[in-house]
DNA sequence: CTTTAAACCTGCTGGC
DNA sequence: TGCCAGCAGGTTTAAA
């Protein structure tokens, strides 16, 4: 269930285990990958990266795995032989010496030659990936001001991996409520102080959950939680997202929940007023 | 151009 | 305990 830090934790995981270590032995379950020993035998995995929620598996045979966890897809890393309990559907599993890294569940997994990535259809309409270095608040404002965003709803553009890749339902809750922004409203409608405020939270509050593994609300709004997990940890997450009905950690005004663009969405309807 | 609704894939939860 | 409907932090497609 990721989005942009999830995923890219995910890599990082992934890089950790697999980078520059030789593939001693692999099993390719997905149907797409049947034919694909060549890629992997006697090679290594050169780098593991992500665009958005595409995660992509260099090799050093030439070749680069694509896969994309939708809602379901996980990875998991064991150390080597080390049996894991789980009911999922293995696709793939590649393995080191030390370590066992396993793909369960996905379905969009396919492999492409190295310098013929760029082709895939889903990479080839993603704008720039929220967490990259060289994503700030500039080219995050400089897209919402451009031709094809200014006009639509943030609660739509928010989700839009065209517009920026790796954002995701929690996130777009939790970004337009501390830049203090309606989800109805359309960037062009936005006065500049809150668009700058956008584009900062944009890149600031992806940037926590990354760092945080997930959690967006500042530590001083949090009780003190021992486990990172379970349901203390899971309700005080968030500012707004998943607190219907909870008082807005701001002006104690009940967050208020919706659905835009098929999906849940949270806002403080006092800290989150129209502009329009 | 923009928005909406439905569909797809798989896993988990909650109610009966 | 077992089954099933409904939902999920995603994406695509068609249609309005």
């Amino acid at each position: 269930m990721p989005e942009g830090p999830e995923i890219r934790q995910t890599a990082d995981m992934l890089a950790r285990a697999l980078q520059h270590r030789d593939i001693e032995a692999f099993d390719l379950q997905h149907a797409s990958l049947s034919q694909s020993s060549h890629a992997f035998e006697g090679h290594q995995v050169t780098s593991v990266d992500c665009r958005g929620k595409a995660l992509l598996t260099q090799l050093s045979s030439g070749f680069t795995l694509y896969s994309h966890n939708q809602l379901y897809g996980v990875w998991k890393v064991t150390p080597r032989g080390k049996p894991l309990k789980t009911n999922r559907r293995l696709r793939l599993a590649l393995h080191t010496q030390e370590h066992s890294a396993m793909l369960f569940s996905a379905t969009d997994i396919s492999l492409w030659k190295t310098d013929e990535i760029e082709e895939h259809p889903f990479l080839k309409r993603l704008g720039p990936d929220v967490l990259a270095t060289n994503t700030d608040a500039e080219l995050v404002l400089t897209r919402l001001l451009g031709k094809s965003c200014r006009n639509r709803q943030l609660s739509s553009l928010y989700l839009d991996q065209s517009f920026i890749a790796g954002l995701g339902n929690y996130l777009r809750s939790e970004i337009l409520f501390f830049s203090g922004v309606n989800p109805a409203d359309k960037p062009r409608n936005l006065n500049e102080a809150q668009v700058q405020a956008l584009a900062k939270n944009t890149i600031k509050i992806s940037q926590r959950s990354y760092r945080t593994s997930g959690v967006t609300l500042p530590k001083k709004y949090r009780p003190a939680i021992k486990k990172k997990s379970g349901r203390a940890y899971e309700q005080n997450r968030f500012a707004v997202f998943a607190r219907a009905g909870k008082p807005c950690h701001f002006c104690a005004t009940p967050v208020q929940k919706s659905i835009a663009t098929s999906r849940r969405i949270y806002w403080c309807p006092q800290c989150q007023p129209r502009s329009e």
